[in-house]
DNA sequence: TCAAAAGTGTTCGTTTTACACCCATGT
DNA sequence: ACATGGGTGTAAAACGAACACTTTTGA
């Protein structure tokens, strides 16, 4: 835990985490804790996806007033990147990544210039995903530690209402999107990212590219052959969980719709889950098998 | 062209070239230009992956003597990482990124305990695939700017011999390899790096893995739906080339064999090259006709 | 005529995608 | 009965991989 502060180097965190708004604690619905970018917050249900944010401190600058960042802190002189991103973590958001099963991985270092206006500054930034269970109970406090949106049901559908139908595009989410040039051709790409597109920027400084790189990578584990919870060493889901929320998790990660027989024949095939014994009757219809993953080796990347 | 040194952070180039050591000016057989880590150097024809590298200064420290590493610099103070690794090409190698068509992407960060004996060395690594026509005239000299086998032919027959049929293997090289779980899961690959293979390690510090990575970076660019000339914005072969050639060049960067008819109908059908007209019939056997790139747009990414 | 490399046709099995249907429950 | 969501059968289409064959040259 080094206090020594090398002043040129920063860390900055993307942590995901995956919930169902409706079902949160109704004093999560503060809107300081909870932000969907959205007039009609209660219209977000199902699982969807968040990204931990903190109130940005304006002693140093004007310009961070009102706005949210992602969580960060200064490279300490004797650490390493990874030591500092899970100092970091510890000390701006009470997560200690040695007692929960989760990981930081590399993103990628930030440099474009003016990137901050505070002058020259370097970022790395780390990503992870965490379960809700082990961050909720450092949501607030004096940082106002909080959930931004990242992608759900209702924000899907809201892009088709203002973009059209998904196939041309390669994955959307509330951070950025990708086109595609043409179906299975894979090069050509083309990103749009929120300085781009009309409901405009959603963190302070360059933290929207990071969040929407960071869901990029995140997207990989759901890319049809991986098995995400080997991925991620975790289950971001509940213990026991419905076929129909692995594939709103994979849905809300991937940002496209998947159609219900298909997935189901995938996740069948690649074999990394299997039945709990139990049955869900809490929805309407048939009720639902439960299952829980087989194994979680993280043999990943 | 910062003088100005900004202790400690360094930038590292991961630069591959592509070249056909048989049709390599003699001069050139010079050990000290192009090494292929290999008893029996001339062996290795046909297309060949190389990566840039240059003799280790030992001013500072006697584990440098004899040893080999990347290209590298310290980063300036008022540069970008983008800028310094553009400088730095230019004044260890003299190659210019503004006049030639290639560009340098960020590879990662490397800060692993321990991985510079002089003490603690934060590494910004930066990768690219140059014509070998741009780098050729800057061999030699007075840092030794030679070439390092990456991945040839040869190599990968040599790898067969040593480990088995390359069917588990996703991908292999001088500088590493990963085996596959089982086929078409993508999840839960091992890798192997120089490190822990009998023929160790190839160049010093952590250089080795630096390659490897860029390596797989590079890989992405012949994963079979990219049209790899577009990813690059350039084209590392000559400017007409037989298909077999490209066949070649994408064996030793994906580090696999793959069958005749199928690679000449994946490329059919991606359509990014297009014949030139010419037949070659400098070898035995029905002349091929030759081809170039459609188009290089560099939509990539 | 033969070896060598280029290039094509055909087949077979797997994966992807679509569509339609059946199942089990609460109301 | 019927709405609701869970779960399965089937078949066309697309793709991957293997094999065998034809073509065109130099020697």
């Amino acid at each position: 835990m080094s206090a020594d502060i090398w002043n040129p180097g920063a860390v900055d965190l993307v942590i995901f985490t995956v919930a169902d708004p409706a079902t949160m604690p109704s004093l999560m619905w503060d809107k300081s804790m909870v932000s969907f970018g959205d007039s009609n917050p209660e219209a977000h249900s199902g699982l969807s996806l968040f990204v931990l944010t903190v109130a940005a401190s304006a002693d140093l600058n004007e310009y961070f007033k009102g706005k949210r960042v992602l969580p960060g802190g200064h490279l300490g002189f004797n650490e390493t990147l990874s030591e500092a991103s899970q100092r970091i973590a510890y000390d701006r958001l009470g997560l200690d990544f040695n007692t929960i099963k989760a990981k930081l991985r590399q993103l990628g270092t930030f440099d474009a210039p003016g990137r901050d206006p505070r002058g020259r500054a370097l970022s790395f930034a780390y990503w992870s995903i965490v379960n809700f269970e082990d961050i909720r109970r450092f949501l607030g406090g004096r940082d106002q530690v909080g959930l931004e949106l990242v992608n759900s049901q209702h924000s899907i559908d809201q892009f088709v209402q203002n973009f059209g139908p998904l196939e041309i595009y390669d994955g959307v989410s509330r951070f950025g999107y990708r086109t595609m040039p043409s179906p299975s051709l894979k090069s050509g790409h083309q990103k749009t990212l929120t300085k781009d597109i009309p409901s405009g920027p959603i963190l302070a400084l360059d933290h929207d590219d990071m969040v929407f790189y960071a869901w990029r990578k995140l997207r990989h584990a759901f890319d049809s052959r991986i098995d995400p919870f080997s991925f991620f060493g975790l289950n971001p889901l509940s213990e026991e969980f419905r076929l129909s929320d692995l594939q709103e998790l994979t849905e809300v990660c991937r940002g496209e719709r998947i159609q219900r027989d298909l997935f189901r024949r995938n996740v069948m095939n690649l074999d990394f889950i299997s039945e709990s014994g139990n049955l869900d009757r809490s929805r309407p219809g048939k009720p639902a098998i439960m299952w829980s993953p087989k194994r979680i080796n993280d043999k990943s990347q």
